[in-house]
DNA sequence: TCCCCGGCTGATTGGCGAATCAACCGGCCG
DNA sequence: CGGCCGGTTGATTCGCCAATCAGCCGGGGA
């Protein structure tokens, strides 16, 4: 059984190990100097390899990065997804599983986010990179999909364009999440963090779910009693 | 239109003209392909000069889209103070005014927003351009001075975070438009953005406001009898 | 013991593109 | 008319950095 396994990435081998040692300090260096910033050699420096080695695991610097945002982004949205398609929760519920998921992402793993938001979603239209906003769009296009279901079963206003809210949602979420990679929120306790993913999903039902003071308004204070109704959203899958 | 010169550079003489060009090449390259993914000589060659000429009128490519940034966000920044300064209308107009600045400014120069959008505010913290970003900053930090101030007037909710409502506002406007400026939005036409900043500034409003129900609300259906209420905010143009 | 093999090394190379610079206009003044 | 001068040109230079590759090391099998 523990014979040597193929050379397909199934099992976490030692090698494995290298390679994600490598990611692992790509993250760090992009988050700090940025994608373009950077050389090879600072992610080579970063992990503590040789400089060939990263191009043994990676064919080139772009592939790099691409791996990076599949990583973090399939996980992303993946936990997303099991939200957004729960048949059994209200949209409330879905909205603040949703903002309960980039959250935790960021209290998890910072840098990733940063390098998530920074690189990955916002990259410019190269033309050739079309994968990696394609991702970050189809996110988008999900939620929309999400609040187009909930809009036919009442749950969201009528007069709501849909793919507006799911925009409206991430660039809540997101620029929430801004204002604390970029430092503008100088406390940037765990705490201040569930604050303001409170305050965002709030909002943001407030604005959008018929009938003034949803249920939202309600739980606002009575939401640990009412704990068991809301999945939590495992991470680390 | 009325859009000649903006602000200071007084003189417009001939050479600026040419030194204009430039800027509205750049502009237009940038949106296409990114401020990494091209090269100057791709600016020279859509403003039809010689590529020298670029380094003569611009220290370098950085300085390029420095003046690019400039230019674009300190238009939008004016406006938009005008707006969260004004001392004679309430929050609510004043939010309504800012996404009406931002819209405007989509439907006016859909490119030079694509490039503040997406090369300028989002920029990879460089630690060397840190002008760029920081304008960015600024501008929510203006925000969030504006509903720091409408809190303790009573037209804001006293449990939300200033910076976080600024934050969110600047969210839901920029990922609104970054819906139109890369295609989500499959209507891109001016009544399609119109009904956008409608609903971006409402959906706001309603989960921000204290009171349920707000003028917001009331107004939905019979703003244009609600007599001179609102003063519409005299944009640009 | 020696050889083989695959992970690993890092100096070298090649190309790309930013930035330079010497020459070139064409108008204007003396 | 001739010389100057600022805007203009684009081939050339130069540095940087992604990507290569020839070879090293250490383990394990014969």
């Amino acid at each position: 059984m523990s014979q040597r396994q193929s050379k397909s990435e199934a099992a976490g081998s030692r090698e494995n190990e290298r390679r994600r040692t490598i990611l692992r300090a790509a993250i760090e260096v992009f988050a700090r100097k940025g994608y373009h910033g950077c050389r090879i050699a600072d992610v080579a420096r970063e992990a503590g390899v040789a400089y060939g080695l990263v191009y043994h695991y990676f064919k080139n610097k772009d592939e790099l990065l691409e791996t990076v945002a599949e990583m973090g982004w399939s996980g992303f949205v993946s936990r997303m997804r099991s939200v957004a398609e729960d048949e059994g929760i209200t949209l409330e519920q879905k909205v603040r599983g949703i903002a309960d998921v980039a959250f935790e992402a960021y209290r998890v793993d910072p840098r990733a986010v940063k390098v998530l938001i920074l690189e990955v979603a916002r990259s410019p239209a190269g033309g050739h990179v079309v994968s990696r906003q394609q991702a970050f769009l189809g996110a988008i296009r999900m939620a929309a999909g999400m609040f187009a279901r909930a809009q036919s079963a009442g749950e969201l206003r009528a007069d709501l364009d849909p793919m507006l809210c799911a925009s409206l949602l991430f660039g809540a979420i997101e620029m929430g999440l801004t204002a604390f990679v970029s430092g503008l929120m100088e406390d940037r306790g765990p705490e201040a963090l569930e604050r303001a993913k409170v305050q965002i999903a709030e909002s943001f039902l407030r604005g959008v779910v018929p009938g003034a003071a949803t249920s939202a308004e309600v739980s606002w204070k009575q939401e640990r009693s009412s704990s068991g109704t809301r999945p939590k959203v495992g991470k680390r899958s």
